[in-house]
DNA sequence: TTGTAAGCGTTATCAC
DNA sequence: GTGATAACGCTTACAA
């Protein structure tokens, strides 16, 4: 009459053996044949599951991974919990997944919640400074928090000179960095600095304005503005935003400005995400490999040997035209 | 010299008291005051946090409910994720995700774990039967599985029928009903019905091409194609998609034949889905109402009195002008 | 009210 | 190779 599903005792019980034999045989432990078979065979047809908690307790290994995340309807955000979901169900780690809206409190109870279920391992792309126990593996997407804490993220410098060399040999003159994002620093700040290096080492001049999250949008409206020649055109013909989201913001702006694009203004962004469905790039970009992020993420968090993992890993991006720059889309 | 995270019984120990007490402290249970004091300061003091699989055992409840999803990467599929992640945690629930791809071979596999995991529940959104376990709550979306399991649903039907007399409002004579999607039967069907249903009652005629996943796309253009006229128009001057991506497959079709949307035909999806960033809508559509689908999803399965919740639950479900209908876009 | 002790379902250590 | 038995960290009768 139990009604719960069946535990070890009951298999052993309806196999007749010892309870250890049952243990042994589902953890892969060489037993006798005829014991293995019998113990399968009363398994089966109990539809016996191992209790992933009780095993936990006793090995203190959970098989259990935390992703925590903004939030996951970013198609980046989206992309990266599910290519990590996968890699982890490949090796039958389970995810727990945490969406903080970004805010630091909800971060802290999600960290805190964490620790409660004893997870294998943390994977966090997290804005805020977490207080996490330094014993509990963990591995950051963009952000670097100290050199124990791996950090995965794409080459952000790199793909800032990229898109800064790009604009150039599309014959842009005056180029321009626009950002939005957290005030607080992450690895992507990068992207500007790469941009500007570029165009100083070619000594072409260029601006920026660089915003942060709760700023007036409106200020890029301005920028533009004060921008326009006598002509009623713009001064800047190259814009490098720091993610494809706000290239997609100043495109509409752009727009509604009567510039058009990429006559006047040439537009690479950042990220590689595309519109659901048609699958049409936002804007030119540079695409960052969010499977291999994925891959590399949960990789090095069940790696056994923690002792010589990078502290940082700057994975390779790569240029596409989408559109926004005069180029053929899909060429180069 | 303890490596690992503090237990009850270091907390007792350091507050001098006796393990039970602690325990009765963090469950809540009425304790002398000078002792829930020590308890506390204890506990702050060793940072110890309450493990939640030992728990779990030993209560056999866990406080993690496991979501199954097709993907994350679908707008529609993403809010719902983070909907429900939210309206858990809210309650202080942990999610456990799993993503299958809609292979049949994934989601078995994800049943399995959920079931090694003694979860208190699953939310799910599968497109093959499942085999599970009758005691352990449940919560279908979109598909209806048996009495004893609540499905989630929008007014699939209603819908349907609001995008029929929305078409006809607005002036079609010729509609027509089109779909692809799982060859499984699930509630979204009813989509169609309410649609063919509507036309019927009003005696118009209309035309529908219903695909499963496998067939080819290229059908819809030899749909099109056979209803071309003499001059070149289409007969048909309504369309209704079962769902948003698939009326954005369409317009691009639609598109490359010389087709004017909406002055040539007008078109109707289903989803409410937007695109990331400009939240421009995809198309005039019905909008599901995602948050209240999750809400009602996590209030059903954490009932804790499962005798009377309904079988089936259609959430309302309403229409939004989206560019591709002749009304003003936002308009009614 | 507080402390004690028996279990929850596993795994791991031993004698056999 | 097999089978008792003691943990793992917690909850919960029950005894003090």
């Amino acid at each position: 009459m139990k009604s719960s599903q069946p535990t070890m005792k009951d298999v052993a019980k309806e196999a007749g053996v010892a309870l250890g034999t049952v243990s042994k045989v589902f953890n892969g432990i060489a037993v006798g044949e005829s014991y293995r078979v019998k113990v399968e065979a009363a398994a089966q047809k109990l539809g016996y599951q191992v209790n992933q908690y009780a095993r936990g307790m006793r090995a203190s290994k959970t098989y259990t991974v935390a992703l925590i995340l903004p939030g996951v309807d970013h198609p980046f955000f989206s992309a990266l919990a599910q290519h990590i979901c996968s890699a982890l169900l490949q090796r039958d780690y389970r995810m727990l997944l945490y969406v903080t809206a970004s805010r630091p409190d909800v971060e802290q109870q999600c960290i805190q919640m964490v620790q409660q279920n004893r997870v294998d391992g943390i994977i966090g792309l997290t804005y805020n400074a977490l207080e996490v126990d330094e014993s509990l593996p963990f591995v950051s997407i963009d952000r670097f928090f100290s050199p124990n804490v791996p950090c995965v993220t794409s080459d952000n410098y790199g793909g800032g000179r990229m898109a800064a060399e790009k604009l150039l040999e599309l014959g842009c003159r005056h180029p321009v960095f626009l950002r939005t994002g957290s005030a607080n620093s992450s690895e992507t700040d990068k992207r500007g600095n790469g941009f500007k290096a570029l165009c100083q080492s070619r000594k072409i001049p260029f601006d920026a304005l660089e915003l942060d999250d709760g700023q007036d949008f409106g200020l890029f409206r301005e920028f533009f503005l004060s921008h326009r020649t006598h002509d009623g055109k713009l001064d800047i013909d190259g814009i490098f935003c720091s993610t494809d989201l706000l290239a997609c913001q100043i495109l509409t702006l752009l727009n509604e400005m009567g510039v058009r694009i990429p006559e006047d203004v040439q537009v690479i962004g950042f990220d590689g995400i595309r519109h659901y469905g048609t699958g049409t790039p936002y804007c030119s970009t540079i695409i960052q490999p969010v499977k291999k992020i994925a891959q590399t993420c949960v990789d090095f968090l069940l790696t056994k040997d923690r002792s010589n993992i990078p502290a940082l890993i700057c994975l390779p991006v790569t240029y596409a035209a989408g559109g926004t720059t005069l180029e053929p889309v899909g060429g180069d």
